[in-house]
DNA sequence: CCTTGACAGATAATCGATTATTTTGATAGT
DNA sequence: ACTATCAAAATAATCGATTATCTGTCAAGG
């Protein structure tokens, strides 16, 4: 008997991590493929945000029937990525201002939440995997000339954010987060390119890092919250320069 | 009728007050129909928490083909009552002592947080739903003889609730909430068929909503909490007695 | 005994075709 | 011109059958 599963939102076994892959890294029914291909398509903008979804072109696109298009796409729905309608369809979420600030305001909300959790209760494999992300995100560098270092950095921030709240014990929590964090990166992906230039991003995500294994909580949370409110402010310009409503 | 979850993060398409129902309600496709069946099934304690769910057996129970069941099923996953693993199928969300006790949480946690967001927010109408839905529940019998009756105050209690929070402006805040409470109100259902002794949950319902027309941002958010946190404790403790580990 | 592997039955996933609903576009009446 | 109405086209939903995967059982070999 396995010593206790993780309730509802079971934490949606993520990607393994490159290396030492000998664990089947499921992915396997074609839904699954679907979900996480749509995903990256939505995430990156490739999709546009608003955008119907037309099942019959997407059938044709991806070579595959109706049953698991649909299965894939439900489950973005479970992630905010996709709204659906009876008899309607499905489209691509759209983005606005209010959706933005929303997402900003709760991540500084729930994330914050979440941080000072961990530091309370995570233990000393906690502190690890923490020092580990970070450490791996700052020896990645972020070259706009090249996508494919963006994308890589984009997925080592994501896991640095979850891992630092992954301490906290609440797998609906780590779940909403999660859910937060996709939503906020398709914005990031989208409209931001580049870091501001009065921004030292991995200093503040060392100071966040440092101050959470040293159990230091209100500073911890602090640098976290004005972390994502930096950002938060930083994409809320973007969004306005570029002219979205 | 409470309209059920709009898919995804919709911004809260207001349900339309029971009476003048002259609008289609959704539940239109099949899926949609079973999504409401299975939901009520799985909240009622129908279907026991953690049990398999055999789609031959559910297809011919409910007399569907499978795209509508794993439709249905799909959106249960949205609302966290349902988990799946590829090829294994589908099963109805576990409860546990953990689960119950982070839900209690993240209830304290985001649903005080969105009362207050709702009376810094919310306007008039706003306040005259809040005391609609507040005298509608307090008007409604709860007799433990005559399940109905569970049954009706139950729609009103979580009504009542959603419409206190409903002025914030956030329709992801809202929609964890919503789900918080389909989660919470399983438990219930299944625990809770009386009140406990020393509670006079009108009162306590009264309390808050008063408070919170009356713009009292800190008694009010501390009535709230102190509600949900006795439910907890309550539900801890039937749960207890019924002996689940 | 315990492990390993192969078979069979159970179950989930997918497909192609069919049915239902919505949207579009043309036509007739005011 | 403007609206209402209806048929055709587009699109979504559903079905029944097929294929893929998993799970349990049992026999052979260690």
């Amino acid at each position: 008997m396995v010593p206790d599963d993780d309730g509802a939102f079971a934490p949606a076994t993520e990607d393994a991590p490159s290396s030492s892959g000998f664990l089947d890294d499921g992915k396997n029914t074609i839904g699954s493929q679907l979900a996480s291909r749509l995903r990256e398509a939505i995430i990156s903008g490739e999709l546009q945000a608003g955008s119907k979804i037309n099942l019959d072109k997407a059938r044709k696109t991806f070579n595959v029937s109706l049953s698991p298009l649909r299965e894939g796409l439900a489950r973005l729905i479970s992630d905010g990525l996709v709204e659906f309608e009876d008899n309607r369809g499905y489209r691509v979420s759209p983005i606005s201002l209010a959706n933005l600030e929303e997402i900003t305001t709760l991540r500084e909300e729930f994330e914050v939440f979440a941080l000072r959790e961990s530091m309370r209760l995570g233990d000393v494999e906690w502190e690890g995997n923490v020092m580990r992300a970070l450490h791996r995100l700052n020896r990645t560098e972020r070259d706009a000339a090249r996508p494919e270092t963006l994308e890589r950095w984009e997925e080592l921030h994501r896991e640095f954010h979850l891992t630092l709240i992954s301490g906290c014990g609440k797998p609906i929590l780590l779940h909403f987060c999660r859910l937060l964090l996709n939503l906020n990166d398709r914005y990031r992906r989208v409209f931001l390119t580049r870091t501001s230039g009065d921004r030292n991003v991995s200093q503040e995500h060392s100071e966040i890092a440092q101050g959470a294994v040293a159990r230091d909580l209100d500073y911890s949370c602090d640098m976290l919250r004005q972390h994502i409110h930096r950002t938060g402010t930083n994409l809320r310009k973007h969004l306005a320069t570029k002219g979205i409503l």
